[in-house]
DNA sequence: CCGGCTCCTTACCGAACCCGAACAGTCCCT
DNA sequence: AGGGACTGTTCGGGTTCGGTAAGGAGCCGG
């Protein structure tokens, strides 16, 4: 599928039952992330600090340290690191959220892969829009796209896109030129680890191309996917 | 056609059909790998395990143990070397990327041997981290040809390729100078299984030879084959 | 519980493309 | 110089591919 990959950098995972903690691994692996692994809360919190992880994936029940308890302590010590949190019962969940924790996204097991991936992805979005844009708005043809404020304008008129209408013309946008395939596109807007099969992507394709109108920026290439204008 | 220069590490096949092996191993090795090749599970699985090579291409049919078996092995004892399958039928599909196989990647036969090569450099790129561009513009003569943009300039100017007509011109630049003949060309670019006649190359590549116009540079070699500028 | 929005799928149609046959031109060997 | 083999070129039929519209499932707010 030739991803162009940019590493999206170090994920820290925190996880005792080596069944999970791989399968874990395995997709954020696959969506290009690096991925480190530790089964136990001491090691973790050691890792954590460490390694700097652009995120962390926390087992709650963990021998050795609580993941609830290393997410405390990085908090204490001025460590804002996003922090998603594994957790097998959902009463669990409500020590988890609006607490003084600071978790960012918590998963309920059992969970997808793919979703524990996509909200990987959904959080480290929001960490980067937080950290005074990181992301510079793109300027392709007669559209422009600010990955900060999630808005995009056509010949100057601001244009309503939903979510994954913007993050397909932001992932098209982020290369202008790059030909990307359906899969591409499919693994790196929607995170599914599948080969084509449905019609998913030229929808939203069409629909993100109504939208834009006469300054469409996206362009077909037949047999092969699409691709923004250089 | 032999692998030239760095060697990019090893690549374990295991597949019990000649034909299909013998081309498998020719691409990768063309493409730098180094490649071991098994015709039954039972002693790629034995290969896996002694020779640890960075990937393994397994088809899933095979006699003495099939490759999703071999990969559970691997799983199991903690090798999470990236595995990428050959499977004939779609519906096979579900049960290797579902779940616990733990498989990063699979290829549907019939398969282009350039896909495969892709999706093993691709498998490794995401396992390594770091983006090595393999897919750098091209230049021969008064031709440029761009893979990631599938863009392609003559003489400055820029030609407008189809498809296939651009996967023959890439697939002859690849190597300048290197004679392809009809039938490895068809292999190449059509796929191992094309039911298409060895007439049909001559075809694309007068068509190539109109668009690029007097900047052409693709050189007929009589009674061999075709070959681009060196 | 309902209504609206978004997303995904399916089905159909028009267009682009590929293939192969046929014929013309070229090269090579004798 | 001539014949044969190989290659260049043209062109229409059949197929594949992508655009588009319509419908149903899930989600959220009311």
């Amino acid at each position: 599928m030739t991803a162009d990959t940019a590493p999206r950098g170090l994920v820290l995972v925190v996880e005792d039952e080596p069944t999970i903690a791989d399968l874990v691994r395995l997709y954020l692996a696959w969506d290009g992330f690096g991925v480190h692994l530790e089964r136990d809360g001491t090691a973790g919190l050691a890792a954590a600090r460490r390694l700097r992880p652009v995120a962390c994936v926390l087992d709650i029940a963990l021998p050795g340290l609580a993941g609830t308890e290393i997410c405390r302590r990085l908090r204490e010590a001025g460590d804002w690191t996003p922090v998603i949190f594994l957790t097998a019962r959902d009463d669990e969940v409500d020590r988890i959220v609006g607490l003084e924790l600071g978790a960012d996204d918590y998963v309920t097991k059992p969970f997808s892969p793919r979703e524990l991936v996509a909200r990987v992805r959904a959080v480290l979005r929001r960490a980067a829009g937080a950290a005074a844009g990181a992301e510079q708005p793109r300027v392709v043809g007669a559209v422009t796209l600010d990955p900060a404020r999630r808005t995009v304008t056509a010949a100057g008129a601001p244009v309503q896109l939903t979510s994954t209408e913007f993050d397909l013309l932001a992932h098209l946008m982020a290369r202008p030129g790059r030909v990307f395939t359906r899969e591409e596109l499919l693994a790196g807007v929607w995170g599914y680890a599948a080969h084509a099969g449905t019609r998913t992507v030229d929808v939203h394709v069409a629909q993100v191309r109504a939208k834009l109108g006469p300054a469409s920026v996206i362009r077909t290439h037949r047999g092969v996917g699409y691709a923004a204008d250089a």
